[in-house]
DNA sequence: CGCCTAATTGAGAAGTATCAACAGAAGTGG
DNA sequence: CCACTTCTGTTGATACTTCTCAATTAGGCG
């Protein structure tokens, strides 16, 4: 990834100044692998991605860990932002951030209807994202990467070849299983012509037929 | 059904403390097996428990359900509540609920600073309980059921001894299990001498030991 | 008591994890 | 440029867990 980011690109939503976030235009730079926050942090900030990937995940007692979420360019995470953090954040790629206090941000919610609404929107969009990854672990591996591949496609705006920032074993921790099992389901899933794939180059030759597992 | 909507009542003298949602005071009651609202359909209320249990459910494609939530007495439940229904409601047992208008709930969020936190925090808390069910779902059999008996010791308020409202069919509907492998895992717990059960009255004899199963 | 449904148990099939080996790409240093 | 190391991803063999299908038992209710 090139050093060479074009920092404060504004995203094709115009920002409304209105916005109940708010978030500073100042981007903070994060490296591959560096951490934002931890689990247990006290929280302070919403985030707006600017640009690169970032996981959010817990550690689990076996040594394991789950991963909650990918976030991308445009995404707006940190919502366990009373108290202590939930999950640790960690760069995934080299990243840039905008943040926006907590605090004005409850403030400007409690204070304007529209910002209030605003923030609830959000938050309830947080909640069917949780869901819809509920819904993930309920399926076989196969299906599941599969509606990962689909997920990724929308979210990263690459509807035929997908170039994954994460790895194997990201994907893995993501849909609850073990990077073998991922790697196999590619595997079945190249063989059956309905992807191709060198490695992290994704591309989506039967994007119907997948959708159709997901269901 | 929604025959009888106790529309926006009382304004300001109610004898509880002022909360966002501000309940209704007149109960509607639902018979074992009826529906509240279904999947998909308009949004029109927030809805929290008197008495009695409720499951929040989706149906799949396979024919199956997943159920999102147990709901009891003193939840409050419909946090999907602008457009349309993410889920189906259905009393498990006789229930009686109080309803809000959500639209009044989001003017009194909006309006009032107190109230706008009050609704957040709820809506966090949802957020939560999503996750740690998806938690849940990365657990072997037998460690989802204690975890489960656990959830349920809890929130019913009985530490010792529990009965249970719900079928095993729900059961394994929530914790993503096939009826057969919920009872298996019930027996497995039962040998280990960590609970005792005729049926649906459980007993948890070692509750510290099924705590260190889900963690 | 007899019926009906819920719950349990058993045997075999399917799916995933685990352990181990191997291949490919990327980086390091001579 | 090449040999070496290292990390990531793939593949194989086997064990374990859960599902499926089938049979049986237990509970609830007339």
């Amino acid at each position: 990834m090139p050093a060479s980011v074009p920092l404060l690109s504004t995203p094709d939503r115009v920002e409304k100044s209105a916005s109940v976030f708010n978030f500073d235009n100042k981007a903070t730079i994060y490296q591959a692998g560096e951490r934002l926050f931890a689990e247990g942090d006290s929280a302070f900030y919403f985030y707006k991605l600017v640009h690169g990937a970032v996981i959010c995940f817990k550690s689990l007692a076996n040594g394991r860990r789950s991963i909650d979420s990918f976030r991308f360019a445009g995404d707006v995470f940190g919502f366990d932002c009373d108290g202590e953090r939930e999950f640790s954040a960690v760069a995934v790629s080299n990243v840039s951030v905008r943040v926006a206090d907590c605090h004005a941000v409850f403030l400007r919610a409690a204070a304007d209807r529209a910002a209030g609404q605003e923030l609830l929107g959000a938050t309830k969009q947080e909640i069917q994202r949780v869901q819809r990854r509920s819904m993930l672990l309920a399926m076989k591996a196969y299906e599941r990467v599969a509606s990962f591949l689909l997920e990724m496609s929308e979210r990263l705006g690459q509807p035929d070849i997908l170039e994954l920032p994460m790895s194997r074993r990201d994907i893995a921790d993501y849909l609850g299983l073990t990077i073998e099992t991922v790697s196999r389901a590619f595997t079945q899933l190249d063989k059956a012509g309905l992807i191709g794939r060198p490695s992290r180059h994704v591309a989506l030759r039967n994007s119907p037929a997948l959708k159709l597992m997901t269901e």
